[in-house]
Parts: structure tokens; C-alpha cells; sequence
DNA sequence: TAACTTTTATACTAATTAGTATAAAATAAT
DNA sequence: ATTATTTTATACTAATTAGTATAAAAGTTA
């Protein structure tokens, strides 16, 4: 109690509150959770959750167990907290592809080809399969939820320009479209493709971009 | 020792060798067999197979753990074991589909779709993440590997007879689309599809098939 | 009925691992 | 220099779980 000022990061949002000038101690606070949310981001995009262990993080990132722990209460909280960020950084993304004036249809392959490049450098982390512990907890995490539902809302409103505008298939729902969409920044056809070593990461990428949107199959002309 | 007939089966092939007759106790094995595999692909399906447990598999079968592993021994060769089951429904699929005489397109489509129906119906196993420990294994397990190569080179006959027909984009690699096929097999989006509760399993394959064939782009007639 | 085999329930071992406690070492602050 | 704080290394607990041992129960065969 009394003053101990308390650096209170935990993931809970790097309470940037107060003072906007922050000590050294603080940066380096900060700093470090931000190796420590990569390094997570890493692990659960080559392992995933289950086989990812604490220690490991730990030893990654170069750091001891206990001070994992003053960062994060628990391995949830761990793997919550990349979640939230690579959610945050689509976001972001989204932010600038908005910023340029482009048509719906170029915004929607703009967002997909930044998921599969995450993706192909091993930064995407693989969500947990359907009935995990994890995904019950994402689920009942407010921050996640409320970014899923802006960037839906935000894709959602591309699909139903690009639709308009002629540019996407308005034979399929704007919810297989989103869900299609989402699924590519978790596709292991992307991963399959870069260890046949046949091709380079913009090959891959532009490869299964137009798969995605053009489809594998060709109008009959008959 | 001396005569003990030796049942012998725990997946390595239900030796259907010596004389064709089998004992009604043979039969038991083989039925009990066949049950724990579906058991484990349920499993393998729903949870994946970190989050599954020798027990529960046990108790969901209905039989003693120790009976299971009369059968199987250990929780990796009961894995395999379903995956390499699997596999062999999708061999026998293809054949099945080589009977018809459909275009080479047709054929693609077929296969496609069984195995999304697999999937919608949780029965088709979450293969492990790349990094894995049974990752590893199956890749070692020569069965599994010549079933593997017996597929590709089965879908890929197809897949270049297509492309002969003008059927399939030739734009896009035999590679690329073989990967992409087999990403059907475990697409996460039939489950978010089904899961919103709006679509009858039949409505989303054939949304999905749509997707993939022809893409959710439209070609632009400017 | 009697001999034999299989299944089951139960309890165990050994390994792994999330999370905590603690004391020493390192770092920062006064 | 001295005091206070943080980090670290280490060892621990408690829980989970794969796999095994065993004796009783159930079932089969003669």
C-alpha cells in the first residue's frame, strides 16, 4: 500500500492513463510485455496453446518465470493477450487500408493478403480447435469480443460496397464471405506452399489470392 | 505360448490373412475395433488431439482402459490409427467416384464435398498442428504416407485432366490446388456456418463449393 | 461343474506442467 | 554507501494424464 506506484500493465491495456510521460521503469515495463506478447504470438503460431508451455515462454523470452508472471496472471492470460494484440494490429490495418481510397473489393484483398503474409512469417496465432477451455475464455473476454465485432462490422461494410458495386459474388451471403475471409489467416495451404520450397512468399500470396477470389474452377464456356 | 491363437489386431491391419473364416470372438474384436476408431475420430474432431484423453476415449466407447489398450498401445498409435482410417474412407471414396464416368471437374467436386460433409458431421480428425509431436509420427508411418501419396496422385490425375478440359484455372499451380482441396478437409468455416444456426448442411456445401470453384469475386465487365 | 481366458475396476507410477514460495543476486534510488 | 525494489534461480506443490499392475468379476469352453 502507501505510494508504491505500481507499474499495473497485465495486459489490461498498458494504462496509459495519468501522466502521458512515463519513467524509465515504465517503458521498460512495456517494452518488455511487448517481447513477451510476440514471443507468444510465435509460440502459438508454430505449436499452439496446448503444447506451448510457460517455462518455454519464459526461456524465449530470455526472462525468468516469476517475472513472466508479474506481467500475466496465468497462461490464459498469456495467450489472451497475443490474441487481443494481433487483433488490435488488424484493426490498425484496416485503419490505413481505410485512410486510402480505394474500392471495396482492393480494401478486401488489401486485409486478406496482410492475414496470410502474418500468417506465412509465423506471427498468426493459430486459434484453439472448437471446444477448447481457451475459446470459451476469449469469448467471454469483453476487449476481444468487442474488437471481433468492429472489425466484422468493418468487413462487413467493404462486403456488402464490393457486392454493390459488382465486385464480389452476390450469389454467396456476406457471412460466407466474412467467415471465408477470415478463414485465410489460419489457411495451412499457405504454410504447405512455402515448405514445397517451389515457391517465394509473394508467389504463395498471390497464388491463393486469386484462388480465393477467382476461384480454382473456370467458367465453361460450353 | 503353444497354441494361443492370438487375436492380433490393434490396427495393424486387421490381418484378414490365413483362413478367411473368422471366429466370433475375432468378429467382436473387429467390431469393437471399428467403434473405438470412430470414437477417436469423433474426438479427434471435436477436441483435437491434446485436449483428448485415454480415459475419456475409454469411457466413451463404453470398455476398461486397460481393454483399450489390448487394441492399441498407446494414445498416438490410437490417433493414427483413426487418421489412417480415415484416409482409407477417402481412398475408398475416390474409387467409388472413378466408377461414374464424370468429368474430371465433377470428380473434384465429389470428393470435395465428401469430405466437407465428413467435417460438418465432426467426423473428420483435426490433423495436428505443424510443429507436433504426432505430426511426426504419421509422417514416419509408412501406411499413412503411401495412403497420402495414393490420394495426391489420384487427385492430381484429376486435377490436370481438368485443367486439360478447361475446367480448372491454369492460372493456378496442380499444387496449389491440390492444397487448397485438401484445406477443405478441415475448414473452419463449415463450422462457423453451421454453428450461425442459418444454414442446413446441405445450403452451406454448396455455398463453400461455390466459394472455392468459382470464387467470391466476380470478374469485372469493365 | 471345472478350467481357462478376457474384461473390468481400481490403484498405482512416472512424467509433465501451471503456478507459487523463497532466498540470493542484481539493479535502482537516496 | 545504504536502503529498497526487482529479477533470478531453484525448488516446491498440486493437478493432470499416459501407461501398467493386479485381483476380482464375467464370460467362455470343455
Amino acid at each position: 500500500m502507501s505510494t508504491k506506484e505500481k507499474t499495473e500493465t497485465t495486459g489490461k491495456g498498458v494504462s496509459k492513463s495519468s501522466s502521458s510521460k512515463l519513467t524509465f521503469k515504465q517503458r521498460m515495463m512495456i517494452k518488455r510485455e511487448q517481447l513477451i506478447i510476440e514471443t507468444v504470438n510465435s509460440l502459438l503460431a508454430t505449436k499452439g496453446y496446448d503444447a506451448m508451455t510457460v517455462d518455454e515462454i519464459a526461456d524465449t523470452v530470455g526472462i525468468a518465470k516469476a517475472s513472466l508472471y508479474r506481467h500475466f496472471p496465468s497462461k490464459e492470460a498469456l495467450a489472451v493477450g497475443a490474441l487481443v494484440d494481433t487483433m488490435q494490429a488488424g484493426l490498425d490495418e484496416i485503419d490505413k487500408i481505410n485512410l486510402q481510397n480505394l474500392p471495396a473489393i482492393d480494401k478486401l484483398k488489401a486485409i486478406t493478403q496482410w492475414a496470410m503474409r502474418l500468417k506465412l512469417n509465423q506471427k498468426m496465432p493459430n486459434l484453439p480447435s472448437e471446444n477448447s477451455q481457451l475459446r470459451e475464455h476469449l469469448l467471454a473476454h469483453e476487449k476481444y469480443t468487442d474488437m471481433l465485432v468492429v472489425m466484422s462490422d468493418n468487413l462487413g461494410e467493404w462486403i456488402e460496397q464490393a457486392q454493390q458495386d459488382g465486385r464480389l459474388n452476390t450469389e454467396l451471403s456476406p457471412l460466407c464471405i466474412l467467415y471465408t475471409l477470415y478463414a485465410k489467416a489460419c489457411d495451412p495451404v499457405l504454410g504447405f506452399l512455402k515448405s514445397s520450397g517451389l515457391y517465394s512468399d509473394d508467389q504463395i500470396i498471390e497464388m491463393v489470392t486469386k484462388a480465393y477470389f477467382d476461384g480454382v474452377g473456370k467458367p465453361n464456356e460450353k
